[in-house]
DNA sequence: ATGAAAGCGCTAACAA
DNA sequence: TTGTTAGCGCTTTCAT
């Protein structure tokens, strides 16, 4: 099918080129040329070329969106909050593969391609070039995540203080005594915060042993092998809080297999609360970070940012939840699926 | 930062507009010219606007993926596939929602706007609608699933037929004798052909009885809700054959809330095996229908059209492969995590 | 309210 | 090899 241009319509219209595009657009214009364009747009097909009004009106129409590790559930979670307040704006969504810290600076250096009209980033390591690139970046970034104060970037985070205390006083007060947290790399930011929420939560509770391990990776793997170390052993801890879901779901299989029963020998807990925490038995009690409402504050953000350019940074904190299923709590019994799961929350 | 466009590069290269984009471009120009222009374009940290870019060229290196249902995570697995091709190739990845078939339509007419080079569509249903508007498009499409024939697209299909038969034998072979089948909507291409599929293989076994049910959705809570109606009742089935792993788990859910055992007092299947077959406990036995394959090819398959539009229509069908786990069969135990999710597929 | 014309940033004829 | 110029399709002054 041939592309019609608004040149042909503006002649089948019997009016000029710019009329033809008022009309179109809602400027000014009689209501007889906006009919008579109207006609022969409608009858010609004609559909405006997206990348020739980009290239005009100095914007694309276009947000990014560079996910940290498309693996990880929490993170589609999130595309897809950001999807939705992006469409309904009239934006469309390029995705970029965040997943290693080169990766990721190089999305923020192709910014400057004007591709899009504004980024949301959640980065997993945070350097110094990367954060030196965003800041020239022509077009407003938003992050996902933890960024040095004196950046100036709208922000969205999670509460990890708050989580990993909600986790550790779930699990004391179910009477656990000796709470093993295991990680994923401590090189990343939700690593690194995990881990400072869980030492200051379980020092808060001095008759607690704990003891920190690291991981290579967020993912069941990772979690499982870490928890064989763990728990074969005479001194295990009676509670495993797990860094995220992945790693949770790995515990909890290696606990299985070491014919450990859940929860009476070991509670396991994970973070983000994704579908995957719902679905495995016993549930896995998990917090909640809100994925999706970040996604949507992130979104909201660019949007308004875009919209204002010079109104002030706002750093938003989402609130965490947390979600008690069987891994962690003998009470909790015979859930139906998905009936832990909000689908709201409240902002922070 | 101030937005640097190619005449000033020419500019402070002492050289022609006309030149600079050769030497930038890898044009016929001169050694020294080559060196005056990318020593000034490094200096001003020119970078080529895309927008302007594509308007000339003709081509926005932007390639369309429309999502059915983003909840699924097969779509998922297929996304990232298809994501990781095409960011191999310098294209990036736009994402639609496509979850009605009025929300595809309307993708489908927006590929007239021309910001995408081409896109890949997995329609949940087809429509006269949507293969009229695809016939029209201005960019060429791949399908993934099934359209008639005659309709000349790219397409790249599973083999349900294949795939339910796989399903079917299997717990046949298990000796199982009375097989339910639990199905989405059946106005759904998948629903349609998994359905048939079912059946089809149902009939080579003519002293298995068999009976099939829909539901409202592929989701874990419409197997739940169908399952529990199967299952609660004296005559019920001894395997349950699932549509997809969301309604399979559902099924579980509801055996396991009626104190049935898996897999011997019913034995449970999926499609898909998604990484939530994995995860559960037992596993949930799932025919794989290639998802990460057909994202891939599809891929493949768009950007070898768009170098070559007279190249012939190719219909690929990717091979199904039966995944067994313990929901199905009481040899499989204790399996490791992420055990058996085949990561290479051989091509159907 | 309308038309002529400039120009967004870039590439590609064409001429020199 | 280089520079001049046209033009991708559109929006938006600026006159009229």
């Amino acid at each position: 099918m041939a592309r019609v241009t608004i040149t042909q319509v503006a002649a089948r219209a019997g009016v000029s080129l710019a009329s033809a595009s008022r009309a179109l657009n809602g400027q000014i214009a009689s209501a007889e040329t906006v009919a008579k364009v109207r006609k022969a747009a409608e009858e010609l097909g004609y559909v405006a070329d997206a990348m020739a009004q980009s290239l005009k009106r100095r914007r694309t129409l276009q947000l990014g969106y560079a996910v940290a590790d498309i693996g990880n559930p929490v993170y589609v979670e999130m595309m897809t909050a950001i999807e939705q307040v992006v469409a309904a704006s009239g934006y469309r969504l390029v995705l970029s593969s965040a997943s290693t810290a080169a990766a990721t600076v190089d999305v923020a250096r192709g910014l400057g391609r004007g591709y899009v009209d504004g980024m949301i980033l959640s980065p997993l390591r945070v350097t110094d070039e990367l954060l030196t690139t965003l800041r020239d970046a022509p077009v407003p970034v938003v992050v996902v995540g933890l960024v040095p104060d004196d950046t100036g970037f709208d922000t969205v985070r999670a509460d990890s203080r708050t989580a990993m205390r909600l986790v550790v006083d779930h699990l004391v007060q179910e009477g656990r005594r000796s709470l093993a947290f295991v990680n994923g790399p401590v090189d990343t930011t939700p690593g690194a915060l995990r881990r400072d929420g869980f030492t200051a939560a379980v020092e808060a509770h001095p008759a607690v042993a704990h003891v920190a391990v690291a991981t290579e990776d967020f993912t069941i793997a990772a979690g499982y092998a870490a928890a064989l170390r763990l728990l074969d052993r005479d001194d295990r801890p009676d509670a495993i809080v797990a860094a995220n879901d992945l790693i949770g779901i790995g515990v909890m299989r290696a606990a299985e297999d070491l014919g450990l029963s859940l929860p009476d020998d070991v509670a396991v807990t994970g973070v983000d609360n994704t579908e995957l925490a719902d679905v495995v038995r016993p549930g896995l009690t998990s917090v909640d970070l809100g994925a999706e409402e970040r996604g949507r504050v992130a979104a909201e953000l660019l949007l308004a940012r875009i919209a204002d350019p010079q109104r002030p940074a706002h750093r938003v904190t989402v609130s965490p939840s947390l979600v008690v299923r069987g891994s962690s709590a003998v009470a909790v019994r015979a859930q139906r699926p998905s009936e832990n799961r909000p689908s709201e929350r409240s902002a922070g």
